[in-house]
DNA sequence: ATAGCTGCAAATGCTTTGCAAGGCC
DNA sequence: GGCCTTGCAAAGCATTTGCAGCTAT
């Protein structure tokens, strides 16, 4: 769960993650990051900052997704192939995913537990578990 | 676990699914379906046929992979945003993906345990659950 | 000043589609 | 014969890239 934060806090934040607050860059990060768990598209995301009155191109918001994403600020979510979600939550966290109108929910830690991991094939680590559950 | 089968098998299970064994149809489905558990990219699939020496358009190996799968003869998984892949093995089962190589290799069963599924939002149901473990 | 950032348009990569010709029952 | 299927090429879609001009520090 993320806390809301202020234009300044995200300021920091950007500049934690050595991103220079520009004016486009700012008006994404606090639509993400202002209000709680936030999973967007690159279009919705896109879709959003235009109705905010800001103009920045479609090409900038894939550059700072991922941006963010390399920063840690973010983590992408395929559910869909010819589709990246992003999700503001970064803590460890499984998804549901309505079929019917590709919506993208967090399902709460606790709520579903898995048993222990399978053996890993040699020489191998575990970079991430996704599990999407899909419900229409 | 897909058990080995004769052309003759292939054919029948062509014709069950209501799908005309046609040349380039059977010899995408001897690739698939012959051997034990597969998990192949149209691409793959596409140069498996044309090294086994027939020719087959790149359409018509996606025509089939989405015919099959409506079929309920493969299953479509999703681990990597532009790029589908499809498993011969259509019983319920886990993936872990190797993110170097591109790899997709299934988890037997009784090795990754879920527990009890979360509480579902109102009015849905559960068409499928998708775990992959990814591993570098 | 300068390294980083933006925006456009073109390019990419995978996938789908339109449609004429061919093949299975 | 009639309907399904194929193959090509073109179109589609989400995403990435090249590059000239802009901006934060």
């Amino acid at each position: 769960m993320n806390t809301i934060r202020t234009r300044t806090q995200i300021i920091e934040r950007l500049r934690a993650a050595k991103l220079r607050p520009t004016r486009q860059r700012l008006a994404l990060a606090r639509l993400l990051f202002e209000r709680g768990d936030r999973h967007v598209t690159a279009e919705q995301l896109h879709a959003d900052v235009i109705a905010a009155g800001m103009k920045v191109s479609l090409a900038t918001v894939y550059n700072n997704l991922h941006q963010f994403t390399r920063a840690g600020l973010l983590r992408e979510v395929v559910v869909d192939s010819g589709r990246s979600y992003f999700d503001t939550n970064t803590a460890s966290h499984f998804h549901f995913f309505h079929e019917a109108t590709g919506r993208l929910e967090d399902i709460p830690i606790d709520d579903l537990v898995l048993g222990a991991l399978p053996q890993l094939p040699e020489n191998t680590s575990v970079k991430r578990v996704d599990v999407i559950i899909r419900i229409r």
